[in-house]
DNA sequence: CGAAAACATCGATGATTGTCAATGTCCAAC
DNA sequence: GTTGGACATTGACAATCATCGATGTTTTCG
């Protein structure tokens, strides 16, 4: 067990910052999935995978255009799916990867 | 001289993530700007500031409500004034924050 | 079965960051 | 000029994080 890498809210719902004050657990929540942004190569892997040709792209696929090591790309696409920006689908070999439009979406409405 | 905090990039402006593909140097200049949401206390202040009575607030009220020491609120404020979300006004001993919509609004296309 | 390929996990390491106590700077009032 | 108040800056420390090599797991193909 211990799932190593807390698989964090996927939560924080959608009142933008400037209407109320936000509370603590909110922050928490929020500031955990703008950390999942706060990173060079994830937001590139994200904008690889939301316009990738058919919207979903393998990870064999990633690697090269990143520049960094298999591992390190796939640590990445790990914290983006436990922030549920992206989602994945194990296919054969490959792991294929969806964006999660609803999901930006919330973080969008949070700074509106 | 010798800027200590790199009063880093104001600039990435616009494109959203599911429209083209970002290159390195703005992926750079938008994951230093998430980083600066990417923690609750900043979230906290954000939101304090940007829902405050006149659209402005004064530092000595946002030290109470944070719960952390004077320092770390101050350092928390430049984190955010230095990423173009606030902006800070001097009058006389006081320093008054407001928002920075604009800079909400860009950040908020890039996720659209 | 065995070998190879794709991806995830582990362990270690160097860099970044949040935090606070102490100190510095600027302004107002006496 | 001196005192006190409001913030900012400095220095230090513990915690978190990005990165990579090595290894583990799972699937496909002979």
């Amino acid at each position: 067990m211990a799932a190593r890498t807390k698989a964090v809210a996927v939560q924080p719902c959608c009142t933008p910052l400037r209407e109320s004050t936000i509370d603590d657990a909110s922050a928490i929540a929020l500031a955990a999935a703008f950390a999942a942004l706060a990173d060079p190569a994830r937001l590139r892997l994200l904008s690889l995978i939301a316009t990738a040709p058919e919207g979903e792209a393998c990870a064999c696929d990633l690697i090269e255009p990143i520049g960094k090591s298999q591992p390190t790309v796939s640590h990445h696409l790990k914290v983006l799916t436990d922030a549920g920006l992206i989602t994945r689908e194990k296919r054969g070999v490959w792991a294929w990867y969806q964006a999660n439009p609803e999901r930006m979406a919330q973080l969008r409405a949070v700074l509106g």
